[in-house]
DNA sequence: TGGTCCATTGAATCGATTC
DNA sequence: GGAATCGATTCAATGGACC
């Protein structure tokens, strides 16, 4: 494994490792500020009383079933909250997570991001085309989990790759439900004995989606219960780094294995569909400059409204000076007009949206690029 | 409407009425365990901000009701606490409950249904058929709403009509999501501007497979944010007795009128559940996803044309990027290809259609329905 | 009567950059 | 930091108009 570093002030980020030890822990001894995605699968079939620290370590007396289940709620509570605000030190500004559950604990993970803060943009949920029958009959088949896209807070400017994500859906946009198998076959890991080496192995397939979806070559992803890596694989596939946290040994020495075993994929394939957003600014004025259109010219909407090119780069249509977008909201009597796809000006008898010549003009600034 | 009674003790149970009020207190002037069902369609306490515009301008009709405005999650938190203990009173012993919520509020209500001492038997996820897109390109199409059913306590004999509902299914035992179509159409009901009467009336549908699923005829069931009574409609129709409570005068006359015209085991019970099976799409996106094929891989046509997988599912072929296809169409200059038919990919030194990839994941579906 | 086209609409935490 | 400006962005279903 490749186990490069990044430097965040004095401190050092140790990239594309497992770290062993407690999540909190080991967070904490990370710079703040970071790390870009956070992808956590928390457990929660948890033997409350040896397994997770209290914060005064005292013992609960059991005064009746009731008061001991809301005092195990209440020692998940604090290892949530405990494991959360580490997890919001450590993502930028600009950071986002993902945690998935089941209705075990979901509800308590999902109420304890917003009380730290964090923002919730989607829950997400994982739609198993092959569950686990309910084999007593007593209640529907668990077919699903749920998933937590936040932000580090709100506002904060996620990243999303919306025409990305697009694209993976043929063109419609991705809904917040997601239909995919799960894990088994040659994905499953196994241990010696043949049996699965980790009992909720992710697949694949749905790292790959949260990757693509909500980072970017280059990007730091940290996965604070790391089991057998699957946040990991996909990560240096996808040419992401990734920082792994897992206490248990067997697991680590499973993951380690599984990502020195992956391959990165080739740069050029992992260029992802680019939103327009993305794309250089080109004031209409220079297309007047560059004499693709003239002072006096007529342009003409879809609805039939017309108006003129100044020689400063507005319009003037209706006794309406103003750009090309203010020009055309007037017109429409809308709250808003992109007049860049609004407007079409007059070519070898046909009209052209003006949008092509912006076009061309961008692909004259990749070229010199 | 026939309003029944039933009695319990020395109080009597308003069966088959809509009460007028704050919920918590009319559920507090009820006998205690006395219902069998309670349906609840809490406030979801959305939180928008200014305007929004689809694409062509039209601006989006939202959720700005007063009754769903909340000052804080402190405050939702302690009214959802409020009412959730009066209910727990009201439930007989083996009694049990349903919540639907979106991810503003559902986490915060999961978790205190559980401090509460409910015990959820499980999260049931509704997929829209036809939801509200994404208008700005931000996040994912929110495609969903999360239901939780939860018995009065941990080991209650809730009632589960497994067998119901796998008849409901096709024969097919019933899962944990339920594709359903949003309320519009001929069931939509209108005030006398046209407008809609209730800005989030639920579907009969969803309320037909939660009380055929977990109540018996002659069940009492309650409903404390009563609406339009969608609940109180069902629950006529099949012969189940209901208890609506509801602040809003409005609601209530249209709730009222809407019940009195339903006649128990009205014909449309016996449809109204029965989603139409969709035609499983299979994005090309999907194979890349699940690793049937790396980005970076070649493609090749039967013509001879080569092209490269990318990461987010489109191709790369002669300088263009797009679909399967539209990077076909573009390489035979035709204005259309079928790109599950044309492209190819290597396969122990044979070419294979990448329409085998795609059957096989629909064999897959197919096999677990 | 049938088919096509177009307008409308649904629980929504739905900008970014420059001045 | 607030205001003005640029300019990107939608899927499925229903129902009415029109031919």
């Amino acid at each position: 494994m490749n186990a490069m570093t990044k430097t965040k002030g004095t401190q050092v980020l140790p990239l594309n490792t497992i770290l062993a030890g407690d999540c909190i822990e080991q967070m904490n001894s990370l710079p703040a500020e970071s790390v870009d995605l956070i992808f956590a699968d928390p457990p929660y079939n948890l033997q409350l009383r040896g397994d997770l620290h209290r914060p005064d370590n005292s013992r609960v007396d059991a005064v009746d079933d009731h008061w001991d289940q809301f005092a195990s709620f209440q020692v998940y509570d604090d290892f949530t909250r405990a494991w959360l605000k580490a997890a919001h030190r450590l993502l930028k500004p600009n950071g986002a997570i993902w945690v998935i559950g089941s209705y075990h604990n979901i509800f308590r993970v999902g109420a304890s991001l917003q009380d730290a803060g964090y923002w919730i943009l989607n829950d997400v949920v994982w739609r198993k085309s092959n569950p686990m029958p309910n084999f007593r009959g007593k209640r529907f088949t668990n077919a699903h989990e749920t998933m937590i896209w936040a932000s580090k807070s709100e506002g904060a400017k996620y990243t999303f790759n919306y025409e990305a994500l697009k694209a993976l859906n043929e063109g419609i946009q991705m809904r917040s439900d997601w239909v995919l198998p799960i894990c088994n076959g040659g994905e499953r890991l196994k241990d010696a004995n043949g049996d699965k080496a980790h009992p909720t192995q992710k697949p694949m397939s749905l790292l790959h989606r949260v990757l693509v979806g909500s980072t970017n070559p280059g990007d730091v992803v940290l996965d604070p219960f790391f089991g057998t890596g699957t946040t990991g694989a996909v990560a240096k596939m996808l040419g992401r780094d990734w920082i792994g946290i897992e206490r248990e040994e067997s697991y680590r020495e499973v993951a380690t294995r599984r990502i020195a075993d992956v391959r990165a994929f080739d740069r050029s394939a992992l260029e992802v569909t680019r939103a327009k957003r993305a794309e250089p600014r080109v004031p209409f004025g220079q297309l007047v400059e560059r004499g693709m259109l003239s002072p006096g010219e007529t342009l003409v909407s879809p609805t039939g409204k017309i108006a003129r090119v100044r020689a400063d780069g507005t319009l003037v249509g209706d006794g309406v000076k103003g750009s090309i977008h203010q020009v055309g909201a007037h017109l429409e009597g809308a709250p808003s007009c992109n007049g860049w796809t609004y407007w079409q000006f007059r070519k070898d008898g046909k009209t052209v949206p003006i949008d092509v010549l912006r076009q061309q003009i961008r692909a004259e600034m990749a070229d010199r690029a």
